[in-house]
DNA sequence: GCTCATATCGTAACGATTACTATTTAAGGG
DNA sequence: CCCTTAAATAGTAATCGTTACGATATGAGC
């Protein structure tokens, strides 16, 4: 089945509508799975193919995806929120390595935690739905770039 | 060694002083180790002992604490920054679960990522320094309250 | 085609955070 | 001690991401 379609059922099973709004607006998402899109990245990416769209609908819409899990909302902390389309397949293997010097942020698609949510479900009778895992580092080839430790010299 | 003496010899080997504001912050801090504080909150707490203290100062002790890793920023996507005190022995084992249902979030203080840690090392070259890892879901004694499903049942 | 709930649009309002200016404070040298 | 100077604070205005709102448009079912 394809993605658009998959999708398509999901709104229908919950009566939502598949309006061409939406329609574009996952469209961009998925011709951008590898990024972490903002609002404001869609926003300008979905003008390309429905110019018209509202930045309203943009926050709506990215919000109705994350209720029905077709994508995660998250926040890396640079204030902005970011949206990521979910594979259900890969539903428990989403975890980020960002890079400290050069920003990068790299997605691994491994299921590393299940032994973990077994042990949280044995001792502490909680159910896991969903994780996030970040690490935050630095890759072998960035660090002789300085240290990150005085905000003076970011601000220069 | 006693926190705050610790947390003194930080600022001093930053060339940041350690005002009486920056004292009463951290006091909450540390008379708070358990909860994870919005600025808001703090600002409040702080209020106690510091009437006078302003907003913007407990924004910029909060942020220059961060900086020096005395505490961790983070972000449970309910619109606000957390803090979080860290410990130097536990800066690696600082999970949390967070309850779908009751909304209750528990901290585990327990290293489960070495492993893992160090297969970033070696697959991708990359050092870790820090992680986050949150989970999501319910605990049983929450589960026969609703699913969660629909907005609209939250809005009511 | 008509009806009515649902969705969109554009914008105003909101709330958390940051930026700015004047004032205060603390540390070091006379 | 007092003076100087850089750093810190206070209070508030400005910013920016996000949400709320009223009016209009759309689309599925009759």
């Amino acid at each position: 089945m394809n993605p658009i379609e998959n999708i398509s059922q999901q709104f229908a099973a919950h009566k939502y509508k598949l309006t061409r709004q939406r329609e574009a607006i996952v469209q961009v998402l998925l011709d951008n799975e590898k990024e972490h899109l903002s609002v404001e990245e869609v926003y300008m990416l979905v003008k390309n193919s429905y110019p018209h769209l509202g930045l309203a609908t943009v926050y709506r819409t990215l919000e109705l995806l994350s209720e029905l899990h077709i994508v995660e909302k998250m926040n890396f902390g640079d204030g902005v929120a970011r949206y990521d389309l979910r594979d259900d397949t890969h539903a428990h293997m989403h975890h980020h390595m960002i890079c400290h010097v050069c920003g990068r942020l790299e997605e691994i698609k491994d299921d590393w935690l299940l032994d973990l949510e077994k042990r949280l479900e044995r001792e502490y009778g909680f159910t896991v739905t969903d994780h996030r895992l970040d690490f935050k580092g630095t890759y072998g080839t960035c660090k002789h770039t300085g240290c990150k430790r005085d905000k003076e010299k970011k601000a220069v």
